[in-house]
DNA sequence: AGGCCATATATTCTCGAAAATTTCATATAA
DNA sequence: TTATATGAAATTTTCGAGAATATATGGCCT
């Protein structure tokens, strides 16, 4: 069972076992990972044929994005790809920051040894893959963020909050489309900052962690807008 | 054009326009204030014959209402209401102080005149029903409630931020759905509170504001939780 | 009696088509 | 020319039925 309806795991690992499910999670990615543009019409016909659904199924999943406001709905007038701007941009950032610091403060009181271990381990993976694309190798665009936003969750994951855990998904997700959006690296910038955060929150350090982590979104906010 | 699907004003005044947005009206509604129990099956063909809407238009309504966290989804066993507990309640209460001590800061140094007037006019509304209440008059739970929820609002309206409101629309629906569950009501205790954070909005004292805000909202949460 | 499998019923999921509405193209009048 | 009205085409919204899946019933075996 599914308390809600599965969020994160936006890559294929997740369980397709419905047409809805699977057609959302492609319309959900789709849109993160810019195949289909910001402002872009959504006409029932045209997706029935590139995701080969009905359009029942299709009004569902659409229904579901647009809650989550991927999607806007006009009435009568059907669906289209939200729009982007800066000053959506702005807000996402610095709902980022109040949520995920947050979470963070919680996460580093409460975290035991397990959720530790978790943290090193998204860690790993992350700063290894880090260390991969700063030789060039910048093939796996998808993969490094996935990466980071496991990363970025296992920080929080100790909050012991469903809900703000929830929010903070979708929050994450926005922001992930913008900084796809421009498609212009920061590595070895972000590299740096996402040591230093982790060593910190090893530490316990909840002062530094939560600087560290809102410096680490607004540079990628401040980049982010330069490029767009 | 609606950016969003229409969040706010659950009572009737909303343009009714389509089925599927005129069910998603009544079924939230139906949940918030209790006629839809919690953890309750939302079978299809029952809630056809109730909301006089195919299944295809009910499976929309119920996916939104799965992503607000109003309603669960089982893969392949369908919807029910979603339960309470009292953690989720906590979750819930301590994501609105979060959120809407941040966002009444805000509004505390953007709100011009005008804001300030529709402060005064919501604080108007909202204290004279309370007034009128006070004399044992209980009729007007809904208005009452909604006199509230408009008061909450009008205080961090300014606070320039769409994507702020949005989510705090949510939780404030979550958060009304456990006062409606427990119905008894601290009347007197929430007037006085509600005067005095008026009082400190209108005075532009920021500190004292999301204090009084806390303070207000932890009141609320510990008596609602004394009474599940 | 209690557990297990087959069958029947109930429920969800998915689809294509009809109804309602908007959008576009064309013609007519000021 | 500009504006307005008219009708055709495109699009969204809504529905009921069929396919897929889960739940309940009843018989059978140990």
């Amino acid at each position: 069972m599914r308390n809600t309806h599965g969020k994160l795991n936006f890559l294929g690992s997740a369980p397709h076992n419905t047409v809805a499910n699977a057609t959302y999670e492609r319309l959900k990615h789709d849109i993160i990972f810019g195949k289909l543009k910001p402002g872009a019409k959504l006409k029932l016909e045209t997706l029935k044929d590139e995701y080969a659904a009905s359009v029942s199924t299709l009004r569902e999943t659409l229904n579901r994005l647009t809650s989550e406001g991927f999607v806007s709905a006009a009435e009568q007038r059907g669906f289209f790809v939200s729009p982007v701007s800066a000053n959506d941009l702005n807000e996402i950032a610095n709902l980022r920051i109040l949520l995920e610091c947050h979470a963070l403060q919680e996460s580093l009181q409460n975290g035991d040894d397990d959720w530790e271990a978790d943290v090193a381990g998204a860690y790993h993976k992350l700063s290894t893959t880090e260390a991969i694309m700063k030789n060039g190798n910048d093939a796996g665009l998808e993969t490094w963020k996935e990466y980071d936003w496991q990363f970025h969750l296992s920080l929080i994951r100790a909050c012991n909050s469903t809900n703000l855990l929830g929010l903070h998904a979708t929050l994450f997700g926005k922001y992930l489309r913008y900084q796809i959006l421009v498609l212009t690296y920061r590595g070895e910038v972000a590299r740096q900052e996402h040591k230093a955060l982790f060593e910190a929150a090893i530490a316990r350090d909840a002062d530094a962690a939560t600087k560290l982590l809102t410096q680490h979104i607004m540079n990628g906010l401040t980049h982010t807008l330069e490029y767009m």
